[in-house]
DNA sequence: GGGAATCCTGAAAGTTCTTGCCAACCGGCG
DNA sequence: CGCCGGTTGGCAAGAACTTTCAGGATTCCC
């Protein structure tokens, strides 16, 4: 039996009218009076009218497809205090392993009248996936903003970071270090970053390496995100004889290395790693990792900007917005050929400060 | 104006009874009848009661403190999969500096419903904060777990990592590598973990060390969590003359070996660091840490066990749940004494696999 | 210290919603 | 064709909720 008036009345010790009062965000009631019957009312369990949920507006859904690479906590975290400082409440939504899909977020968010939705590296960014889901969104309407992916044909504000300039900065840092034959390691292919990164990647082997087109092929490998992936693919890739890798995250970096170790080979003498990011933590990895930093910060506040444009009314620009990667030069590059302990005995100590080259 | 029972049966074009009828979910209505008044109830903007919005029920909510710290997203991630396992809808709330607060977030999981609640690290783990909260949501009923802290007087499950046993762990891999003057870094002491690894420590270095109980507390710093802490306690520990260091996270444990390393001291050759979590990437660290691993994935399922035991309304023990670390060890502890690059000739080789020692 | 204005509250009157009953309607089936 | 089960509308009684109105408390001003 759900608990009526009266009950919640005697509950708060006022009467039924008070009680409607109440409920129905009358003025004339003591704010005291008031703060009562509210409490009688979450102790008998009545379900509160929605006007009276303190900002059931200002929710935004924050839908990132999970939590391991510790890129996607970082980009969380800058969102969600962008986003609380514009007094927006945030909602993480992280996809699982055979758990919540990005639609049954969605649906939910849709359920708790969220006023608009943030998408990191989701199902935009797969061109194998129907995109009609965001058109839907879009015209309910529901503001959206899309981080890191490309869709054509959707109505709303993309921020990414220039997958293709990303490649080709990491290619000309290690041609300029010497390497010729260097390999990349990505994603799979249906990931508009990760043929945005094989673009990238291409162009500057072609330009810069002297390899013949007909070659590059094999020294592309795109394999499974994380550790692992990098680790498989790396083995393959070092069987051919690259002596400078380009990541596609810097987990599949530390994979590579993972892998080139267990070869007996030394990072940075034998083989040159780049990661892609710049993650957290990734200054303390042995060795540093050289990596092409993601502007998260920047990334982040232009979301949520044109987010809250959007929210307000202020249709942002639905074009895409490009940032620039920084090269961050660690101790996961070198010069080509450099010997194994020989001028670079290990890393014990202090490691030098990071070289930080804009775009 | 609100819209009344005879504007919606208008507008589906059934009867005020009928309409009645779905409102209150009672048999004896169509399902197409019972949709079109549905769809008439959202054109109109008419509130549904709760029992008719989809999936209302399995929402739950997972509150941690930050995603810094890689091991909250680690414990995020294993919970929300754990959750999906059992048909449950996580929803993370993440505070940030200057955003919402844990009363916020929980008041707005209060809002939407939600089933229960996972409390990572949360004020319950603060001895200075007001637990009355946690009562309160107990009363309504509302299923609670906690993890990593422990308030006595709470009538909900709680789970946790042992660590006084953890801290006296590290101590002892310390000491069977010859160290003496072994400090201990961890954060401020008003958290309940931080007090029993500050315990943990002294019990042991009181039984191990030789050292006076007098000379213990100028070897323990508590300063704040993270990197930066660790390397100002590091520090003024270094002054005092430790040879070994035992930290409350990995990431206090990264900054004391920068902080090392900027004296020009070598790690683990000169000073041998445990780190607390085993976090992930730390494998990848320079050099690879050794650090006492929480059973997250252990943690996690007891948590939502105990949790989703309370949801069905069997009450799960209301103590608290104690899980074993174990001694990872990697290449930042080493017999105290070694010298730099004497037998350990920086970390270019394979790293040797990591040594699993349960407690 | 008194009086008036204001605010808050409860009783009662008024409105809306729920429920039970029954008849009408519809389609399937013997 | 007529029976039958399921669905729906009409109606009315009554329950639940809202609003009105007047009384009581408080405060402010003189």
């Amino acid at each position: 039996m759900r608990a009526r008036l009266s009950d919640i009345a005697q509950q708060a010790e006022v009467s039924e009218a008070t009680v409607s009062r109440v409920l129905n965000d009358r003025p004339g009631v003591a704010p005291e009076t008031r703060q009562a019957v509210l409490t009688a009312l979450d102790v008998l369990g009545y379900e509160r009218p929605a006007r009276l949920r303190k900002r059931s507006a200002g929710l935004v859904g924050l839908v990132v497809p999970e939590l391991e690479n510790p890129i996607f906590p970082a980009f969380a975290q800058v969102i969600e205090s962008t986003l609380a400082q514009s007094g927006f409440t945030p909602v993480l939504c992280t996809q699982t392993a055979g758990g919540v899909t990005e639609d049954e977020y969605v649906e939910m968010l849709l359920d708790r009248q969220v006023s608009g939705i943030v998408f990191v590296s989701g199902l935009h960014a797969d061109t194998a996936a129907n995109h009609d889901r965001y058109r839907a969104l879009i015209g309910r309407p529901l503001p959206i903003v899309m981080i890191n992916g490309y869709a054509p044909g959707i109505a709303a504000p993309f921020v990414s970071c220039d997958d293709r300039e990303a490649a080709e900065l990491a290619v000309a840092h290690l041609v300029a270090l010497g390497h010729r034959r260097i390999g990349l390691i990505t994603g799979p292919d249906r990931f508009v970053p990760v043929q945005r990164k094989v673009a990238g990647w291409r162009a500057a082997m072609t330009r810069l390496s002297g390899l013949p087109a007909a070659e590059l092929d094999s020294l592309a490998e795109l394999t499974l995100f994380g550790v692992e992936g990098g680790e498989a693919a790396a083995g393959r890739l070092l069987e051919r004889g690259v002596t400078g890798l380009v990541c596609g995250s810097d987990l599949m970096a530390l994979g590579a290395i993972r892998a080139a170790r267990q070869r007996g080979l030394s990072v940075p003498a034998d083989l040159s790693v780049v990661g892609y990011d710049d993650s957290p933590l990734m200054a303390f990895t042995e060795p540093p990792l050289t990596t092409m930093r993601q502007p998260v910060a920047a990334m982040a506040v232009a979301a949520v900007r044109a987010l809250v444009d959007e929210i307000n009314g202020h249709a942002a620009p639905h074009s895409e917005y490009s940032f620039r990667p920084e090269l961050v030069v660690r101790g996961s590059t070198a010069v080509a050929g450099a010997t194994a302990g020989a001028d670079r005995p290990g890393r014990q100590q202090p490691a030098p400060p990071a070289v930080v080259v804009p775009a």
